[in-house]
DNA sequence: GTCGAAAATAAGTATATACATATTATCGCC
DNA sequence: GGCGATAATATGTATATACTTATTTTCGAC
């Protein structure tokens, strides 16, 4: 089929599914025509239909079976995809300079709370990483961060290179979980990131393992972050 | 080739691959080889190997260009991908019974604050929703919506089922932003979530066009609320 | 009407072939 | 060494054909 601007058959074929969702001639609960007949109708192959729909059903607009159809759900799960960058890029991204500073760095024993959320295998005693990410030298962020000794051991410095930047260019994961909420700033961590004791701060914690925990991290970010994506 | 439990073809080149970025076999800013390589050397056609790599560069574990190759990126910008259901069906997700309070509901002038974010065609006066969403009957999250008459006219109420519901079965939007950040609850948000004046909320923002603004919408969730995802 | 088995079907995938296109490398000229 | 043009290349896409597989429907026995 002929393409619009430099949109290819399938992004076409996707975006008219698309429209057609969005005007209710697919209202919701209804199933859609199954891919032979829209690429009869469209004028391409149903190969072209697949990707152009497996797309639309990625992004939880579109339910798929086999032998089932495809149908528009009741109530859609949409998904929302957001960028995850090193700090300094994420920083950096945002037109500000970029700054870092090492706070502590030792083995410790791993605190029940924490030890709880890393899975089986995971060692009692961890390095314990704290370091402040500044932007145009203001905080930013605290990484605060338990990080298996057998992944990163203590030749391994954090002076300059945050665990964070580290990690990615040094440790690939298995597995990972990714979490954000919100968290009340106590005195110690208003003033490392230089706001009111009980400003309201967004949360990131993060765990990757591989066999073993690699590590977990939660990431405090200055009172104002946003995280942001389109849909 | 032959697959391993249940897996394709094409995933399990993409397992290989991760298992190759994860062993350093191909390390951060090296070039992997081409697609014609790959499926000479792992048995199966190009295509196959092509879709393998394509998911992995939409996970950004992978950076792709035509005629440039496929690269293990130095720094890779993570890509996470959050399910958001309806408010109703992420309460009952969590084995919970889902209840729902109306507020408020008037046409109102909207504040610029809001304006400011809606982008072009936006009215000057829109209905404004506020509801209360209870997880067994202990509030979930307060609903703050900015709702165009245009697409949710005044014969559309929200005594019992929720706008943000009904939004989702009626109305689709052709672009939408979502954003998440923290805030603290005043002494009016601490009295309907039934929290502390000053604890810390996760809140999310959400606004969805067609030609003119549908929606603008704030969640605020109760404490320790959090979104969650794998990596 | 219920049940298990079999058939049918629609999506999921694999491949080969071909073409499109966004890059990157090379070349010739200055 | 720089520049613009050209060639080369590796990914992106389209198609036809075939096969796989997860469902859904149908069927016959009871």
């Amino acid at each position: 089929m002929t393409e619009t601007g430099t949109q290819t058959g399938w992004q076409a074929v996707r975006d008219e599914a698309l429209r057609r969702i969005r005007a209710r001639d697919w209202p919701p609960g209804a199933r859609i025509p199954d891919e032979a007949d829209l690429a009869a109708e469209l004028g391409c192959a149903r190969a072209t239909v697949n990707r152009a729909l497996r797309a639309l059903a990625e992004d939880g607009l579109l339910e798929r079976r086999r032998k089932g159809g495809t149908r528009v759900p009741l109530t859609p799960v949409r998904r929302a995809t957001f960028s995850i960058p090193i700090i300094r890029q994420d920083i950096e991204a945002r037109g500000l300079t970029a700054g870092y500073r090492l706070l502590a760095d030792a083995v410790e024993t791993v605190p029940e709370a924490v030890r709880a959320t890393l899975g089986p295998n995971a060692p009692a005693r961890m390095r314990h990483v704290i370091a402040l990410h500044l932007a145009d030298g203001a905080p930013f962020c605290l990484e605060d961060r338990w990080l298996n000794p057998a992944h990163a051991p203590e030749a391994v410095r954090f002076d300059t290179l945050s665990a964070n930047e580290w990690l990615v260019g040094n440790v690939t994961f298995a597995e990972g979980r990714l979490s954000f909420g919100a968290v009340t700033a106590d005195a110690d961590l208003a003033a490392r990131l230089c706001c009111a004791p009980g400003a309201a701060l967004l949360a990131l914690d993060r765990r990757t393992r591989a066999e073993a925990p690699i590590t977990a991290v939660r990431l405090i970010y200055a009172p104002g972050y946003r995280l942001e994506t389109v849909l």
